[in-house]
DNA sequence: TGCATTTGCCTAAAACCTTTAGGCAAATGA
DNA sequence: TCATTTGCCTAAAGGTTTTAGGCAAATGCA
């Protein structure tokens, strides 16, 4: 009887391909099993469980993300840098989206401090040295970065935004327009009223 | 036998409770069942099935969200609009997690049409009648409030910004001002290089 | 090479969720 | 009052999760 080769990296890796056909909440230590034409309790050998599936497609995920971004960031600065990080999110949950879902997931705090988490971060903030902001602004900047990026991309992704007329792609573009003027101009703490 | 009294609408309600105490991912027919008392297949009588029970319970979601932002709108205007739309938001997802997710749930068209969906985008576009913006402008602004509010209050709740230092209801504010000051000055559409 | 140990996948089985089919009793209404 | 409709029930099949225990393949050491 020849061996699977199985191993929680495998598992992972099979798993995240699965997630992208058949979206991340379908993914099931059954439907792992039947790809590998293994019967289901083998899985628990290599997995502790479904939701430890689940958080090492999502850690996966989260890596493969921050490796792409930490590549578009290599060399570039302002807008430019902008553009470049805000793309691999946009186009990652667009190529991937089962990967992009699994990163979504709510992490324990264990599994969240080995996570790429902490890249991401770091990578926002990388790209706000090329606009004049000092702290708290800047950490107020990273949260606003995230918020439309993971915003836009998942409201994208879940048609949120089909049936209307300007086409996506120009929308997207016109925010990161807005967001570089924004960053180049961030208002002072207290706005006068009016 | 006393009948229990069941109905798709209690089921709806029901199950928005259930998802705002365990998680919409841990609503289960089986689980409503138990809370009525009930044996399981007689939830069938009233529900199609699993996925029309998620379904009613985002639609309810969506329609009491749409409801309280309406409530929020009416008699503000500008950057006070802006705010109280923002809150509405926010206030809803961390008083009920559960409704908030079951609201993020992907509709197939036909329960989309039937959606408050509408009345939402309808409401952020009335806020935009504050600022001096015309197609496709605003539209590009809509989408971008939508990104920032969905993407600012899904990673909030999920974590994303815990174990750092400025609190989030001080990024939050600052996030409305900056929101303000853009849509005040939204960029004409070719940023000119530099 | 030969043997002991470890490792990997298996069968078996229990628990839980989903869904359909068919039945009886309660509610409704003519 | 009696017929019909409606609501919840039992029964049963099929799928997923998880644990326990077993045998054979792979590995490692003499």
């Amino acid at each position: 009887m020849v061996r699977a080769g199985l191993s929680a990296e495998r598992l992972a890796r099979a798993g995240a391909e699965l997630a992208d056909e058949v979206g991340f909440d379908q993914v099931t230590v059954s439907a792992l099993a039947r790809r590998f034409d293994v019967r289901v309790a083998s899985l628990y050998s290599h997995v502790k469980n479904s939701q430890d599936l689940k958080t090492r497609i999502a850690l996966l995920a989260l890596e493969e993300l921050a490796d792409r971004a930490a590549d578009a960031l290599a060399g570039r600065a302002g807008k430019d840098a902008l553009t470049a990080l805000a793309n691999v999110y946009r186009d990652y949950a667009r190529e991937h989206p089962g990967r992009y879902a699994a990163a979504q997931l709510r992490l324990d705090p264990e599994a969240a401090a080995t996570s790429a988490g902490g890249r991401h971060a770091q990578m926002t903030r990388a790209i706000l040295r090329g606009y004049d902001l000092t702290e708290p602004d800047q950490t107020h900047a990273v949260r606003l970065l995230g918020s439309v990026f993971h915003g836009y991309v998942s409201l994208e992704l879940g048609g949120g935004f089909s049936h209307s007329a300007p086409d996506t792609q120009e929308t997207w573009s016109r925010i990161l327009d807005a967001l570089d003027a924004l960053l180049r101009n961030w208002p002072a703490a207290h706005v006068p009223p009016r």
